[in-house]
DNA sequence: ATGTCTACTTTAAGTAGA
């Protein structure tokens, strides 16, 4: 079962470009972020007639994440649980970031968290306190999920750079909130619960980025950063077989400033 | 030093977020 990730900024914009690279990459399961859309307006009917269930937990103009599946969804909750000073199950969250889903493989059933992580910055303000706290946020999840023993994955934009070698140049992103010791320190506690990062579990090169900012000829220049990952509990990591970035869709017409990251697992 | 893109409104030029 291919399952992808994929931070699109914007489904209106994007749209020509997200389904020529679903056309090709054929994954059964994608987990979009930054749609950037209300639930009304996501191009629903266009994803089904390429035979795609969709689940979407959209907000006008910003954030947004969805799922869509070619096996049925299960399940679907909106919102990370845990929302500051609001009711249950993070129904209030006025931030369209998380999305759970479980997905029945031909022998596993696997439970997707696709989450579009706050940016934080700029350091020190009230958007960097609410980025750490929404990871704390997180892990608690993570931990209930955990006690259950099952396959599960988070995955998405996770707007952190976990090492210096996921930045062509670190220094540059060392006051940025997506490199700070307490961002990198909480992606940490996540994977030191018994989450396996996908993809440096398969490959340890330099210089494998998932984002290059639509500024500075960025992409040109090659001054990416990794921020898109994939965590998986225990038993789903037992099924990861693959764990591939599609690079090449960011120098196409038209491209989003994230690319599409996936894993291939015997689910 | 600067360089971009998206969505939206104040609707065609400015703002916010990334």
């Amino acid at each position: 079962m291919k399952i992808a990730s994929y931070n699109i900024n914007g489904i209106k914009a994007r749209l020509p470009a997200v389904t020529d690279w679903l056309t090709e990459a054929q994954p059964d399961v994608v987990i979009f972020q930054e749609i950037k859309s209300v639930d009304e307006n996501f191009p629903r009917e266009h994803f089904e007639d390429m035979g795609y269930n969709v689940e979407t937990h959209g907000q006008k103009s910003f954030n947004g994440v969805a799922i869509l599946s070619k096996r049925p969804l299960e399940d679907v909750t909106r919102g990370l649980p845990g929302a500051e000073g609001t009711g249950r199950d993070g129904e209030d969250d006025e931030q369209a970031r998380y999305i759970e889903a479980t997905v029945l493989g031909d022998r596993n059933a696997v439970r997707i968290c696709g989450l579009y992580l706050p940016n934080g910055n700029p350091v020190g303000d009230e958007k960097f306190a609410y980025k750490l706290r929404w990871m704390e946020r997180l892990e608690k999840r993570a931990k209930e999920l955990l006690a259950l023993e099952q396959p599960f994955l988070m995955a998405g934009d996770y707007n952190v750079i976990p090492q210096g070698i996921d930045a062509l140049h670190p220094e540059n992103w060392r006051d940025d909130a997506l490199f700070q010791p307490e961002s990198r320190g909480a992606f940490w506690r996540l994977q030191n619960l018994g989450l396996t990062e996908a993809f440096r579990a398969r490959n340890q090169a330099a210089e494998q980025f998932t984002f290059w900012d639509f500024q500075r000829g960025a992409w040109q220049r090659n001054d990416g950063i990794r921020i898109d990952h994939f965590l998986l509990s225990p038993q789903c990591a037992d099924l990861l077989e693959d764990c591939q970035i599609d690079k090449e869709v960011r120098g196409r017409d038209k491209p989003s400033d994230h690319v599409p990251i996936w894993v291939e697992l015997a689910a």
